[in-house]
DNA sequence: GCCAACGTTGGC
DNA sequence: GCCAACGTTGGC
């Protein structure tokens, strides 16, 4: 059985058409630099894993679809990259603090689900995502609420 | 652009 | 180990 996830990413750094538009619909989810988030790229996620792929800092801000994970957690190299907006000189390569998984594209909705419907939505009063104050970029998602969120669409 | 909520840092 | 200060996230 796969285990359910969603995944933040802000659509003017790198976006759901992004994703569509790149080599085989896949990328590395690189740049999340916070402890659990990353215990979840290291730790729990597998491939055949699937995460909805969710716009932040958007208008509006929503799930855009859905993504594959294709590779399991490993070092994120953007760490040791001086060049890097997500360099972090405290990684060392021999012992990395940041991971990052790959995801491919599996559907991009043919709308954006927008937050502000998934908090009205029964059954994902307690999805971490339409809670207040929820930073994580990296959330594990309930199978019922994986269903409830793609019964919006399908 | 504002600002509440949150995570991290660092002085003690 | 506490906690105030600070930086970041992200909805609005």
């Amino acid at each position: 059985m796969p285990s359910y996830w969603l995944l933040k990413s802000e659509p003017s750094v790198f976006s759901i058409d992004d994703l569509r538009a790149a080599p085989s619909q896949t990328t590395s989810w690189e740049g999340v630099r916070n402890y659990q988030a990353r215990n979840f790229l290291r730790d729990a996620m597998r491939v055949g894993d699937l995460a909805f792929f969710y716009h932040s800092n958007a208008a509006p801000p929503g799930i855009a679809g859905v993504v594959e994970v294709t590779r399991a957690g490993y070092p994120d190299h953007t760490a040791f990259d001086p060049a890097s907006r997500y360099y972090d000189p405290r990684s060392d390569p021999a012992q990395p603090t940041w991971f990052m998984v790959d995801v491919k594209l599996v559907r991009a909705f043919p709308r954006i689900l927008p937050l502000e419907e998934l908090k009205r939505t029964p059954g994902l009063e307690n999805m971490l995502v339409t809670r207040r104050g929820a930073r994580l970029s990296v959330q594990p998602v309930t199978e019922a609420e994986w269903r409830a969120v793609l019964s919006l669409i399908d």
